[in-house]
RNA sequence: GCACAGGUGGGUGAGUGGUUAAAGCCAACAGACUGUAAAUCUGUCCCUCCUAGCGAGGUACGAAGGUUCGAAUCCUUCCCUGUGCA
């Protein structure tokens, strides 16, 4: 592992100070940029894609093959675990990393997407909001403080904001109260999470000692640009590590998400890490990678991979049409996870088509194993990914090997 | 041979005189899925035609006849299946 000081040997930017997850832009090429996050439980090399394990689970794979895929941090989700198996449950057993077993980076999200995908089942107020739960319809309250107590207890490495996702479409005046309850929330967020942020339920591993959990802020806005820059602004002036765009993938057309995004990271500090929440397909982690996002998670792999679609280098398969029925070929000839090197398109029908559970685990895997691939892809195009540098820090292989962002496979 | 019980669209199975081309489920086929209430959801699913519509014909509830304005539904005969008794 290269030490900090070689990474700004090389010429290259920043390091976040913080007691928090600590953020390096090692290069850039256009508005990408190509970093490396320190957390509590290890490094994660940015642009990245996080697979979604909302209920300390990524539905149909295994800890042992995501890590084996590479995955560097996973998603968990406050609202889910606190239901079932409950926040204390898992803080006795030592946090969410050990209840899992899985040793590498987590972040949770808040709960703030379940105001909006759960909206029949909860009623807003400037307190916070409460759930009626849809395993057993009782009632539970979130707050911006609950909320970091939560996630406090889970002890993901990071952690986000209470937010309100606002559904589309929003009115302007809906959108800009939704925008300042979020900016409300962000600031009782940051106040409880500083007084009680050592509260994890696991010690640092000593050569991480001095990283702690990270708390990051969500802009929101609605698809008005003007509120987007103003949501940036003043979550900035509250003060996080690293700033989350929020409130997009619910229902607006794609054009307009990009015209979003590309608004509001014009407003986002450069030195920080930027995390779109919830995209997207594999074009878009590409085309948002190219314009300076660095985080990304989305259910869309996985659960695709469940209904039986599958992203390839040729594009979208739908592997339950009768036309796979007998094709000996790999699912994507490109691919080298083990559902393409090992199992025919015919079979993989077959699997689907019979319901068999297996069918579900070799379809994540592969899709899982694509979307991460063309991360890494994206990061080399950027610069050489980790891993691939010397003892003494010296780059490994070639510079640039994949040339323009625009030549990425999909 | 006798006595019961049955034969409905690819499968199962409702329907016992009138919006029944025939419920539901399954299968089949197609589509959707973007900080996961999702191993889910939606559509098509007898044939032909078109101005593509809660459109027009045709065919269909074991077979053939019959009753009736009208039959998957009632009657007759026949064929077949299951169970029991000989």
């Amino acid at each position: 592992m290269s030490t900090s000081s070689q990474r700004k040997a090389r010429g290259l930017i920043v390091t976040i100070s913080a007691v928090s997850a600590t953020f390096h832009i090692e290069t850039t090429k256009g508005s990408a940029r190509r970093g490396c996050l320190t957390t509590p439980h290890g490094e994660v090399q940015t642009p990245v894609f996080m697979p979604v394990g909302t209920a300390a689970s990524v539905k149909g794979i295994s800890q042992d093959i995501l890590e084996d895929l590479d995955v560097q941090i996973l998603l968990g989700n406050t609202y889910h675990l606190y239901l079932r198996p409950g926040v204390d449950q898992v803080r006795r057993m030592g946090g969410l990393h050990r209840f899992m077993s899985w040793p590498r980076a987590i972040l949770t999200d808040s709960g703030g997407f379940q105001v909006f995908s759960l909206s029949d089942l909860r009623k807003v107020s400037e307190e916070g909001v409460t759930f009626r739960s849809h395993l057993d319809g009782s009632s539970h309250f979130f707050s911006p403080e609950s909320a970091m107590e939560a996630q406090i207890g889970l002890g993901a490495d990071i952690i986000m904001a209470f937010d309100e996702c606002t559904e589309y479409p929003a009115d302007p005046v809906r959108a800009r109260n939704s925008m300042e309850l979020t900016l409300r929330w962000a600031a009782r967020s940051k106040k409880y999470f500083e007084e009680h942020k050592h509260e994890v339920p696991w010690e640092p591993a000593p050569t991480r000692a001095e990283h702690t959990q990270a708390l990051f802020g969500i802009v929101q806005g609605g698809m008005n640009l003007a509120l987007r820059k103003e949501s940036a602004e003043r979550t900035i002036e509250i003060g996080f590590p690293g700033y989350a765009i929020g409130g997009l993938s619910v229902g607006e057309p794609r054009a307009l998400t990009r015209e979003v995004v590309e608004a509001t990271l014009e407003h986002l500090p450069k030195d920080k890490p930027r995390y779109l929440m919830g995209v997207g397909t594999p074009e878009e982690i590409v085309e948002y990678a190219n314009l300076g996002v660095d985080m990304m998670d989305c259910v869309l792999p996985t659960r695709a991979a469940r209904h039986g679609l599958l992203f390839t280098s040729e594009g979208k398969i739908s592997i339950k049409q009768a036309r796979y029925a007998s094709d000996g070929g790999p699912l994507d000839s490109k691919c080298g996870c083990r559902t393409c090197t090992r199992y025919a398109r015919a079979y993989l029908r077959h699997l689907y088509a019979s319901n068999e559970i297996l069918a579900q685990i070799l379809n994540t895997i592969h899709n899982l194993s694509f979307y991460l691939d063309t991360m890494r892809s994206v990061r080399h195009s950027i610069g050489l990914d980790h891993g691939e540098r010397d003892h003494d820090g010296q780059w490994k292989g070639a510079h640039f090997l994949s040339g323009e962002p625009s030549q990425l496979k999909p």
